[in-house]
DNA sequence: TTATTAATTTAGACTAATCTAAAAAATAAA
DNA sequence: TTTATTTTTTAGATTAGTCTAAATTAATAA
């Protein structure tokens, strides 16, 4: 199954993907020239080749959708680069902000029996280094309800179990706060005058952290 | 360091590697085209391009071999080949007639740290399932002395190491006889008629191969 | 040593993916 | 509801990698 497509096809597929789970399902070719760091006239191209294909359903100035086709393709590739990222942080050592690029790489390996196999591998993990979830071989997300720290409220607790910002610079962060997923945490006090937040950490030690830093920072109650 | 080749060149650059190992160390436009699966004249325009770039040594009508420079990087694809072929029998389950092609994709990601973290995680192997030997990092190939069995001697005994054949039909015929690495052999009978060999295997059973399958099947005395 | 055959290179063309600059359409502002 | 701005598309080029057919060079045979 799941005809070959080319690198370049799957990295749009891909881009398409991510930013219609975002807010509007419709996705503009700016947005995607911004993406996959190209321009808005190489996008056009690509997407006319895509609607061939019947991968996006596209009309002219108006953006594009994925079609059924083109969304099984991406989650698959999105299932690759998030198993791919747990083999490099759990078998190989990395840390979790060193991952990405690689992955970019790996995920488009064809191979369903590869992936079946390192899914196994790896004790189908329901969620890569990030908290995101890995889509199953079927092509189904399981993907747990968490809140931003930023919307919960005083004396609430949680689990930390995600990131809305994967940049380097973001996660290393992180690291360097104790902030890493599975880290328990409650609100110990909104400060009014900037958005920030003083957290206790595992119950004992407390953290203050920005509003910018805290909108980032998924949460399960 | 090694610069970034594309995923093309670095396949031809494998080609003249492997191509230059075997007889004599100049390589034909017409052998690369065989190997490579594409037609003369293509080669010629990569050749000039590999030469523009100092991997390889070519003049007009007279072969290529290549530079230091060359060497080096075809060497660090056949190491990245070979640990990905460990990893994927060895921790994936597959068999050692499934991986090759799988291995010449993941050959191509580009990741000195993916590449020596893999080593470690797989214990720094020697060689790949199929007796290749695997460059350490610096490029060094630790080639172990190896006899064809065809070369052998009546009563003469080995440990089976290596194959020269990596069809996949060949080597489901040696799994299928038993003749896989680490199998202890001994030549019990040299047939006259058509040079085909008994064998004895691991001191017990026997087996009769051809002179042709004898040729592909490299013993450690 | 000349003629024939084989190997290699050049010429010219094609596809995928990209770009810049210009044109067209849609949106926002006046 | 015109005008201005932004977004998107088209036109025309470029680069990497490939091909077929023709020309050239090398190797082999007569
Ligand atoms: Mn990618
Ligand atoms: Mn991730
Ligand atoms: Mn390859
Ligand atoms: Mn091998």
């Amino acid at each position: 199954m799941s005809t070959i497509h080319s690198f370049t096809e799957e990295n749009y597929l891909k881009a398409i993907y991510h930013l219609s789970t975002g807010n509007s399902s419709v996705v503009s070719t700016n947005q995607i020239a911004e993406m996959t760091n190209t321009k808005a006239a190489s996008v056009t191209d690509m997407l006319k080749k895509l609607a061939d294909k019947k991968l996006i359903n596209y009309i002219k100035y108006q953006g594009v959708t994925l079609t059924e086709t083109g969304k099984k393709a991406a989650v698959n590739i999105v299932r690759k680069h998030r198993l791919w990222e747990v083999f490099l942080v759990e078998k190989l050592g990395f840390k979790w902000d060193e991952v990405h690029d690689i992955a970019e790489e790996l995920e488009h390996i064809n191979s369903e029996s590869l992936i079946n196999r390192l899914d196994d591998f790896l004790g189908n993990p329901a969620a890569d280094p990030h908290g995101d979830p890995i889509p199953d071989r079927s092509g189904t997300i399981h993907q747990k309800k968490l809140v931003r720290i930023s919307d919960m409220l005083q004396e609430q607790s949680g689990m930390i179990s995600g990131v809305s910002e994967h940049s380097s610079v973001f996660l290393k962060l992180l690291e360097k706060m104790g902030l890493t997923l599975g880290t328990k945490i409650m609100i110990s006090e909104l400060i009014e005058f900037d958005g920030s937040i003083i957290l206790t950490v595992n119950e004992t030690s407390d953290r203050t952290i920005s509003r910018e830093v805290a909108k980032n920072i998924l949460v399960m109650l």
